[in-house]
DNA sequence: CCATGTACGACCATTTCAGTCTTGCTTCCG
DNA sequence: CGGAAGCAAGACTGAAATGGTCGTACATGG
């Protein structure tokens, strides 16, 4: 069930790392940028680094990446971490699948008529729409004992 | 991004199927028993009728049905409709599959260790559970305009 | 005993995922 | 200027998951 797929996994992880060094950069000196190239990203976390690579590409297309080609170039966060939700990410990714087939493009299911389950089914994935739109990247910065915020709070509306 | 199988879908559809028969059972005498073979609801819904079998099959090994055998055979809710809950059935169906790969059977992604993703991530997993779960089937069968009962109240906490 | 129906497993076609390769373009720096 | 470092983009491949079929065996009521 309700499956991400590695290359969203691994683009989360890009963002967090990125949105670190962006906030050590900002406590070192003016002029940094916190860019990092794919590849020093890819090893840090020991995956593949050409995949990572597209991955990025891909966020950046999003808009979710600002990069820089040449020497020294390479990406950084467009906006700040706390203004960058994970579900832009997984989206910018996965594309906008959803939980069913029908809800995204019209016409996909063939069952569209006689489908009793469908409107309700929506709903829900909007709440998980919702749940992962509440997640800012910034929130999986923190050193673990610290919940993130959208967590800590606790309470988040389903309805819709 | 987070598919739901087609089989989860047709399970679900199956599944308020016959929680409507049980309905109408109760209120046509003690000794109907709301069952229907699984050729019934595959025709009602247009979908493979083969394939509805074995996720009813599927279904009924987990529990979440009784099936009798033989003619006027067929199957039939093992609880109340109000009590068994959307994710029951999507395990049941897809196993015990979840967002990350790293969750569920600990070893399976090799990043294990040096992934700085993984906790908050399986906190976001427990909150689809949670919403998941949340869910009965009866609250699937109300005519559109009455929303579920779990998205009505309408907040549902992330933490865990 | 036979029609109706479940039970179960093997099988197959198609799609999606994950990852690689190749080729080209941009920018910096000496 | 000319390369090295880096991004950009696409085609391509192997492996797995999905969606669906078939065949056979078993149960049960009439
Ligand atoms: S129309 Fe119904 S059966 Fe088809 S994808 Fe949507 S929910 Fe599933
Ligand atoms: S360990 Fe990290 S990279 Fe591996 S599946 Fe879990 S979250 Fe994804």
């Amino acid at each position: 069930m309700l499956r991400l797929t590695k290359k969203a996994d691994y683009g989360l992880m890009a963002l967090k790392y990125l949105a670190e060094q962006a906030f050590v950069a900002e406590h070192a000196g003016p002029n940094a940028t916190g860019a990092r190239s794919a590849k020093d990203i890819a090893e840090a976390y020991h995956i593949p680094p050409q995949l990572l690579a597209k991955i990025l590409q891909t966020l950046a297309r999003a808009g979710l990446l600002v990069s820089h080609a040449g020497t020294n170039g390479g990406y950084a966060l467009a906006r700040s971490a706390a203004n960058i939700s994970a579900f832009e990410v997984i989206r910018a990714i996965d594309g906008p699948l959803f939980i069913t087939s029908c809800i995204t493009i019209h016409g996909t299911c063939d069952l569209a008529g006689h489908c009793t389950i469908k409107e309700p089914l929506r709903k829900v994935n909007d709440s998980i729409t919702d749940l992962l739109a509440g997640i800012k990247i910034a929130d999986l910065i923190e050193p673990t004992d610290h919940l993130p915020a959208a967590m800590a709070g606790g309470l988040v509306s389903i309805e819709r």
